[in-house]
DNA sequence: AACTATTAATAACA
DNA sequence: TTGTTATTAATAGTT
């Protein structure tokens, strides 16, 4: 680089070592692997929403720091107006950024995003009944039979919006539904491609 | 690069242009999309470990091709005897790999692998009811008192279950376990510094 | 946070 | 898909 050597007829001994190759183990020094964490955090969201944008997959990054902080890219997202979104943010980011191919595209995805809103306010006001607690932490011993009945079926609620809420699995339905059974539980024999994959490359 | 040097001067011409800058936009062209999502898609894998092992951090990342395959990093994963694991696969892969710091922490992780065992064998297990359907997938409309009963006692295994699949919410729960509640609805307003950075991050 | 010298990732080709 | 090379992009060490 031109700035690179000028720097260096300015000034007579260099201002850094530069990049220094590692080896890929735990960074003893807390504070160096304190910086390594977040400048690489950072690089792995890049990433992740540039293999997004060019190839028009939905990525979702998940990191718990080693004090058990989460992190996330892709999902859970908060939309302008405090909602909750679900798993494919990246395919609403599309819509806002005009990234998407064509017209088709755009309108399956706005209705995918309508969808996933309606999602989110059932589950928002879900979160706000019983004043504070949550209502499956309800007691459920003295039920009678039609409350047993009701709880069923909020179960069954239950179920559905947990499916719902939960990316991967929303999107693995999505993709199973047709062919065969809407499964929360993926059954990973079989996607044996993506599986094998895993395997290989995260040892 | 002497290699490259030497090259050269066996042949009069590049053999390469080498990487050329790109806008980060849809790649247009079906075949470079491919081998971009295949390449790049790789490599956010490998930056994902890397990070989970210099940091000691736990890492998933989810990605769902255009076509809406799916390929995972860090979960789901199986291991060898073809169980299903949950989230903290890295924890485990530092086990194997002799990178946990300490004895403490080396225990504590056998500690949850233990636990992860366990809930993949309920899984498992559950998985293989009713021959080939899903438990979940029974007829309830005529069901008696008693089996009703039975009913509402597998929807909450189904809860704890689904809770314990499901990396994202598992590790979540252990995390606000001690400070709060239990809820698979992550709230999201009560980790703002994620999403701060989520929401800048991701754009 | 910023700065750079390097290493690492990868776009274009084969 | 897999490999090579010339480049760009990410980042380790430092300030």
């Amino acid at each position: 680089m031109d700035a690179a050597n000028s720097n260096q007829q300015q000034e007579t001994r260099r201002t850094s070592k530069g990049r220094q190759k590692i080896e890929i183990k735990r960074v003893e020094r807390e504070s160096n692997r304190y910086v390594t964490f977040s400048k690489r955090k950072n690089g792995l969201f890049k990433k992740a929403t540039e293999l997004s944008t060019l190839c028009g997959a939905e990525t979702a990054v998940i990191i718990f720091s080693e004090h058990r902080k989460l992190f996330s890219c892709g999902q859970p997202d908060v939309d302008q107006n405090g909602s909750l979104t679900t798993f494919p943010s990246l395919i609403k980011n599309n819509i806002v950024e005009n990234q998407l191919a064509n017209k088709q595209e755009y309108a399956e995805s706005l209705k995918r995003l309508e969808e996933e809103q309606t999602v989110a306010k059932m589950i928002g006001s879900m979160n706000n009944m019983n004043g504070g607690g949550f209502w499956w932490d309800l007691p459920i011993d003295n039920m009678e039979q039609d409350e047993l009945e009701a709880y069923r079926e909020s179960m069954e609620q239950l179920k559905k919006n947990l499916i719902a809420r939960l990316g991967l699995i929303e999107s693995t339905c999505n993709a199973l539904t047709e062919s065969r059974i809407a499964n929360p539980f993926i059954n990973l024999k079989e996607i044996p491609s993506s599986l094998s994959f895993n395997s290989h490359q995260c040892q």
